[in-house]
DNA sequence: TTGTAAGCGTTATCAC
DNA sequence: GTGATAACGCTTACAA
């Protein structure tokens, strides 16, 4: 490994001159600093980020929490577009990526420690268990904490419009005449599937229309097999079909449909299905699905700004949503 | 920050006792390892990886190479899949995942740069551009690497099976009764394409089935685009349709699919359509998409288990192909 | 403009 | 068993 001492002893000057030449200080003369550099590329010179990091502290690197302890994995198009947006912008600005683990070698740490041990400058959250006992540690800890949809309400979130969302889907089926709208909602336990609820309630409200618990189910979970459940059980308890659905998932929306089908249910014809996300393959799905469009592009430039921000000490950015990201209704087959 | 000195103080011993404490050596008392490892605890020690890792060189980190050069992002499923099964499998063994970056602050590095810098203990290549300048040096740099599906050929590499994959496809098709059977490959760049179509042909040949070279058009990439746009040019070079398509893509197969509905074709009934992947939602796409899946998770586990051994020196790894990972053909609706 | 030397928080090698 | 002390490679006062 070449140092800047090995550097040093061939251009006959002192380690700090090295440095300083190397870190482009105008304390050195500019022959010096061509000598100096020419000599580093021609020895291979690399630095040590670890000797540099002892010495500055700061660490030019971002952990992503996320955790796979959900079934929401990397798979999951949302959070990994969200998660390519974010790096790349973030990236641009020199910072590193890591994933924060819970161990290092064979010893155990919180993400608290993970992310001390590693001078950590910020951490971006993407999905966690909210109930994670050591996640508090570190929301409370005075790290830069950014989130990304989901239930944290105590630390600074990018989200997307659920509420501009679900008026839209909702006024959309109404306008072509659906008097009885169902809402299969995510799991409670999600944050943004809270907001759709609400925001269900509250357009359905605002258009003098009585709110049917009935017409409500709340799904176990994001995925295919839980909308296929939840549709099941609509029908039992609203013995019978509603004109319309809107789930709040993409996955949720296709299970739906498929279930619908098998009991021998006609989509549009019969009923139509909205869906959110716009997962890219709901464009050749059959029918393809009418759905609320995330813009996972912005949410990851969001997410990484206010991080960057936040780590700059730039602003003062409170807890709670700092960003809704606009969604956009996209309609296709599944609605008539 | 609580170092092993402040611990030190208040235990009244020197900190290299407090180091060897830390560290489980048994040169150390039973009674003042319990002591220190409570004060320790009780003062909120974490220590310090750049410190640390000054010292000892190895890092326990593992850098991932993901070039977003190419369009295929982490929102690939592939891609995402294998690398989520990759970072749990390594994770749990103690390292910490890392994307290999191109700069650090406002400094540019080569990947071999910035691999070195940050003391990475291997490289996992899950998407680059082959002809990158910088990818040589990285992977004749002798750092452990290892390589998903792709084209760099000095490299040990975990691959689908792409060779039986195809056989299984065609053969199918065959045993339908199709005779003339097209093939869209992916772009010829990429190894498992070249291997994709090696099957095809070689398939064929041992069918009696003479290769017709009209009947095979190259996607210019995995996507739907490419893949609409391939089938056009299949039926202009072809002046016509054949019995059945086998894609190198289950994108470039839906591309197709829908082109040819836009001509006024039926899939299945005028033609077969074969992708590969199985990415989740062509269950629910319509028709339902035949397709050859490939097993992400052992991509993934295979890869990692394959890094840690070059990276432990346990066995010599050769450089090309070192698993070849099985796939299985799903049966859907686009064939009949 | 250049050099000296202290220090960042560890680990590891010796003495004791 | 325990404790000095010297590294690890770099940055940064401060001195020259």
């Amino acid at each position: 490994m070449v140092t800047i001492y090995d550097i040093a002893k061939r251009a006959g000057c002192a380690s700090s001159t090295v440095s300083k030449a190397l870190n482009n200080s105008n304390q050195v003369s500019k022959k010096r600093k061509e000598e100096i550099l020419a000599l580093a590329k021609e020895m291979g010179y690399v630095p040590n980020s670890n000797a540099r990091l002892l010495k500055t502290k700061n660490s030019w690197s971002i952990g992503i929490l996320f955790s796979e302890d959900l079934n929401i994995g990397l798979e999951h198009h949302f959070f990994s577009g969200v998660l390519q947006e974010f790096k790349t912008y973030v990236e641009a600005l020199g910072y590193e990526v890591t994933f924060v683990s819970k161990k290092v070698g064979a010893q155990s740490l919180t993400y608290l420690e993970w992310c001390k041990y590693k001078n950590i400058d910020g951490v971006l959250i993407l999905t966690v268990d909210v109930d994670d006992v050591n996640l508090k540690e570190l929301t409370e800890s005075g790290i830069p904490i950014v989130s990304v949809d989901n239930g944290l309400i105590n630390v600074p979130t990018v989200i997307s419009d659920n509420f501009q969302g679900t008026r839209m889907a909702l006024e959309y089926l109404m306008l072509k005449g659906a008097k009885h709208i169902a809402h299969i909602s995510g799991p409670l336990r999600s944050f943004s599937a809270v907001e759709r609820l609400e925001g269900y309630k509250d357009t359905l409200k605002k258009s003098d229309v009585e709110v049917d618990e009935n017409l409500i189910v709340e799904a176990y979970n994001y995925d295919y097999n839980s909308g296929k459940n939840a549709l099941l059980q609509l029908i039992k308890q609203y013995k019978g079909v509603p004109d319309a659905i809107y789930a709040a998932s993409d996955d949720i929306a296709l299970g739906a449909i498929i279930a619908l089908r098998e009991l021998g249910y006609k989509v549009p014809d019969d009923v139509s299905v909205i869906g959110f996300d716009n997962i890219e393959l709901t464009r050749y799905t059959s029918p393809s699905l009418t759905t609320v469009s995330q813009n996972k592009m912005m949410v990851g430039t969001e997410a990484a700004k206010h991080l960057i921000a936040l780590i700059n000490n730039e602003k003062n950015i409170a807890p709670g949503i700092v960003k809704r990201v606009p969604v956009e209704l996209i309609i296709r087959e599944s609605t008539k």
